[in-house]
DNA sequence: ATGGTTGATCCTCAA
């Protein structure tokens, strides 16, 4: 099975593209984040004509996730569970059957963060320790689950085209880097950095500055693996020719087959 | 070289 994850900023200005990337990369799970739309607003039959299930967690102007599945979505949730005042649609997840077993996909879009500190960050890190706690419960099934997402964390300086430069930033200030190691910790393999130990690995080009043609790139779009999951780990791969597609989004997908 | 782009919305905010 071949699962993937993308923010595509905003479903609207993607409209053209995703189908396009869809039809030549074939993944079976796609999760998506910045879908920047309601639900009710979601343009789902494009991707329905291309054999897609769409479970979409939207809001208005901002955030919203969806998952996309060839097979049908089962037992689908929305938000993240530990603060129900929380109106920020960032989280989703739902149950596909493979030909192997259940698998358990979590599409997330952690907070920015930024400016750090203040309580954007205060958001982010509270955000993060909630994650950590709906990553345990996780675990504790030991079951096959891919969480996959933006989760806007460098986690090492191999990430990031200058890592002095961003010492600062919320997506990389120590706070944020400890709260996604304790996460990994937990036991998740991080599938890009297994398949890909060294080299160069971003997925995310910002578009000022000329950031894609100088190659001023980060690393922050991660897909964790349970141990199970890893177990079923076959490729992993960051789909860098999409950043040089007609108006691009700023991330390009990722993605990791399961042999489930 | 403290630069400058995109998306959604309603002109400014978020990234």
């Amino acid at each position: 099975m071949k699962l993937a994850t993308w923010n595509i900023n905003g479903i609207k200005a993607r409209i053209d593209a995703l189908p396009e990337w869809l039809r030549q990369a074939q993944p079976d799970v796609v999760v998506l984040q910045e879908i920047k739309s309601v639900d009710d607003a979601f343009p789902r039959a494009p991707l329905e004509d291309l054999g897609y299930n769409v479970e979409t967690h939207g809001q208005k102007s901002f955030n919203g996730v969806a998952i996309l599945s060839k097979r049908p979505l089962e037992s689908v949730t929305r938000g993240l569970p530990g603060d129900a005042s929380d109106e920020q649609a960032r989280w989703i997840e739902a149950t596909v059957t493979g030909e192997a077993g259940l698998l358990t996909i979590c599409g997330l879009y952690q907070p920015n963060g930024n400016p750090a500190p203040g309580p954007k960050y205060d958001y982010k890190l509270a955000w993060m320790a909630r994650m950590e706690a709906r990553a345990t419960a996780l675990l504790a099934l030991e079951e096959p689950i891919a969480m996959l997402g933006d989760y806007n964390v460098i986690p090492q300086p191999e990430d990031v085209h200058d890592p002095a430069a961003w010492a600062e930033d919320a997506l990389y200030r120590t706070e944020t880097r400890q709260a996604y190691r304790r996460l990994v910790a937990q036991g998740w393999t991080d599938a890009i950095r297994a398949v890909n130990p060294v080299g160069e690995r971003f997925t995310f080009w910002d578009y000022q500055a000329g950031a894609w043609p100088r190659n001023k790139g980060i690393r922050i779009d991660h897909i964790l693996l349970s141990p199970q999951a890893a177990d079923l780990l076959g490729t992993a791969v960051i789909d860098k020719a999409v950043r040089d597609w007609e108006k691009p989004s700023d991330h390009v997908p990722v993605w990791c087959t399961l042999d489930i």
